[in-house]
DNA sequence: CGCCAGGGCCTCA
DNA sequence: TGAGGCCATGGC
């Protein structure tokens, strides 16, 4: 079993998640990006948007606009994303960030941690970083294809190593990942409607491919 | 009502 | 280097 066998039927499944849009010659806005980026930590991305929806009505967009305001009205507008106190800290410190934008110097950041910095690499610089979240810790050990305690950096090398290094599937495999984690692949997980229970170690074994070759060696 | 969402930082072993 | 506590809103 491979990386690219379960994505290829997730987005038979799913479709393009088309999260931050990545057609040729398209290119979102960075810094939007990297709003977003943030405004997600560990929150569901409709109450992002609540918060996108707040500062775009206040004209609050670009790096500019969020120097110029204090960091209370910020936090303001940003309220429905939660944390707004620390992700309004967050953003001015992004926000005033001028060097080059390399994955060592986004650590660097006060509150720009591994799955952020990848996040504002791949979907606004176009570089490729494979993001691992929650989600994709939690798919893939019951996969059977990672342990449960791999570290981040153990996860992302196995990704990077395992998929062509493409930016646009990087980009719609983690997409692809969240939605699955959040539509079947849940803390409960709904395997009898999961479009991949076949190939997965954690599903009933009726729903299961029993004679399968791995392809892969268990992962450290 | 409880649970959880596209984390990250700090503290303390 | 890793577990545990903290930050916080909104949807179900």
């Amino acid at each position: 079993m491979t990386l690219m066998m379960i994505y290829r039927p997730l987005l038979e499944y799913f479709g393009p998640q088309n999260w931050w849009p990545m057609q040729r010659g398209f290119r979102p806005p960075e810094w939007e990006v990297c709003l977003g980026a943030v405004l997600t930590q560990n929150t569901n991305w409709s109450n992002v948007e609540k918060a996108l929806s707040n500062l775009k009505a206040s004209g609050i967009i670009s790096k500019q606009d969020i120097l110029r305001l204090g960091e209370n009205e910020l936090a303001e507008l940003i309220k429905p994303s939660g944390y707004y106190n620390q992700k309004a800290k967050k953003l001015r410190i992004l926000a005033s960030f001028n060097g080059k934008v390399t994955r060592n110097n986004l650590l660097s950041l006060w509150g720009i941690g591994r799955e952020t910095a990848d996040s504002i690499l791949l979907y606004a610089y176009n570089k490729p970083y494979f993001v691992i979240d929650a989600y994709t810790r939690r798919i893939f050990s019951r996969l059977g294809l990672v342990q449960k305690d791999s570290s981040y950096e153990e996860l992302r090398h196995f990704f990077e190593r395992n998929i062509p290094r493409d930016t646009a599937i990087y980009k719609e495999y983690h997409a692809l990942i969240v939605e699955l984690g959040k539509r079947f692949c849940r803390k409960k997980p709904l395997c009898n409607e999961c479009p991949i229970s076949h190939f997965c170690e954690s599903a009933p074994s009726g729903d299961r491919d029993e004679c399968r070759s791995r392809k892969f060696p268990k992962h450290r």
